[in-house]
DNA sequence: GTACCGTGTTTCACTATTTGGAAAAATTGT
DNA sequence: ACAATTTTTCCAAATAGTGAAACACGGTAC
């Protein structure tokens, strides 16, 4: 979900970009075909609006015309998409530590990005549960709950604090909710270099995070694991944690070394 | 606008949409943020018409201005993308082609991916033989023992053979359970293109798999066939093996298609 | 058979949208 | 301080995109 209320920016959005942006959002989350009509109806536009938007985002490779008159979206959004998360070869460099986290933990394993008062994870390891789709990666956590998202917002905490102080929603009854006792908890991760998150998202699912850093001091990812609390004890939590800060550290130590 | 002698018939496609996807692609690739005459002289568009176009992007949150002055791709492009990968109905797409193997060889396939250390059947076809094996649709299977587990396997073997090492539990005499084994047959299933069971997880039941890639190379899917022991001769295991490489190349193909 | 839905597609006159150029801010370099 | 960049704003002009209505086609009910 979008972060609903942004400033009054009403800034004008070029209209075409944008409903060509929407067409190809709703044919990127629909399962089957959408035909002209019905996009239309959905998105309340003339059909042949619709019809001309189609046929142009067709036409430069981002949906096809599957059998006949329905559209579907190509690959081609998600290999543009990809490009930017190479840009940043993050995923290839932490991939060895993550999977070292995942062989002592047996937990899910998160390597996360900022994006605004989110993360969004870009890369994954699954725990051994069901799974529910293709692409575990892409998820959203609100960045004061869980630890990949404390951790890098410990990394940066002046700069975010205002823009928190009155969004700190709450998802459980440990969610940290007084900016007070953030301020704290912020305190806290940096002193112990990790952030730890107590079920404050979902319950009694605990998450550990550590920063990962350019050579600037930029904090551009974290790093982290995520378990049910009965998987846990202190001991365990112990190990976890500092298996993550070590990981972490590790990738910072890896960008340090350009080449 | 001089430029654009733009190739062949071209069906007409808004000029604005058009624009502000070439800014996104050019952007995703970048590694740098681009400033507005920067990309207006590589796209060859006005200075004011490229900003217009970046400032609607933010809008829509696929761009953001960083710092000041300088524009990046967000992860949106990434995030909708991903959605067509989840709904690429891979089970839609593969089903001809299972069907084609269930025709050949009678015996049960299956769609699997890859979970962790196993893999999840995503679809399957019953064996129209009366001896039939018994893993449900849904079901799991252990990744080192089974077809499509090898398969899927051995496209990424560096990744889990450490985490892999240590866990390979038997499950009939047959199974492997030597980690040089194993990097033995996984060295042999790259070769040959496809991965060989010999009742590594059912006693007696044999099974076959070969890998689906997304355009990327990423591993995203196997399909195989399983079948007793006694429905099958060298022969007969040599026309399935060549059929179930064959499907998989197919549903792979279909994917290249964009780009 | 025909009359009536519902699709996707085409055409066309109109005007709202996008456009380029010029000029104002803002930033950077010397 | 000045010059040479940049980014950003403004606005008249017209083109590029728009909606409505019409067309072609395929079902379905009668």
């Amino acid at each position: 979900m979008p972060d609903s209320s942004n400033t009054n920016s009403a800034a004008r959005v070029d209209s075409t970009l944008s409903k060509g942006l929407r067409i190809l959002e709703v044919l990127a989350q629909s399962d089957r075909d959408r035909g002209v009509s019905e996009l239309a109806r959905e998105l309340d536009l003339t059909k042949s609006n619709t019809f001309r938007l189609l046929r142009s985002l067709c036409e430069l490779g981002y949906a096809e015309t599957t059998r006949d008159r329905t559209y579907k979206a190509t690959l081609k959004m998600w290999q543009v998409g990809l490009q930017t998360i190479d840009n940043l070869n993050l995923g290839e460099l932490a991939r060895p530590q993550m999977r070292m986290l995942s062989e002592i933990s047996g937990e899910a394993i998160y390597l996360a990005v900022q994006d605004g008062l989110n993360v969004t994870y870009i890369d994954k390891i699954e725990s051994t549960k069901p799974i529910r789709s293709f692409t575990p990666k892409g998820g959203n956590a609100p960045i004061h709950c869980v630890g990949t998202g404390k951790a890098l917002l410990a990394a940066n905490y002046s700069a975010y604090r205002e823009a928190l102080k009155d969004n700190l929603t709450r998802y459980t009854d440990k969610t940290i909710t007084s900016i007070r006792r953030l301020d704290q908890d912020m305190q806290d991760t940096i002193k112990r270099g990790f952030a730890i998150d107590h079920g404050e998202y979902r319950d009694q699912i605990l998450s550990f995070g550590a920063t990962i850093f350019l050579p600037n001091g930029e904090a551009i990812a974290a790093i982290g694991v995520s378990a049910p609390n009965i998987n846990l004890d202190q001991a365990r939590i112990k190990k976890i944690c500092s298996a993550v800060k070590v990981a972490a550290d590790s990738v910072t130590g890896q960008l340090q070394h350009p080449g």
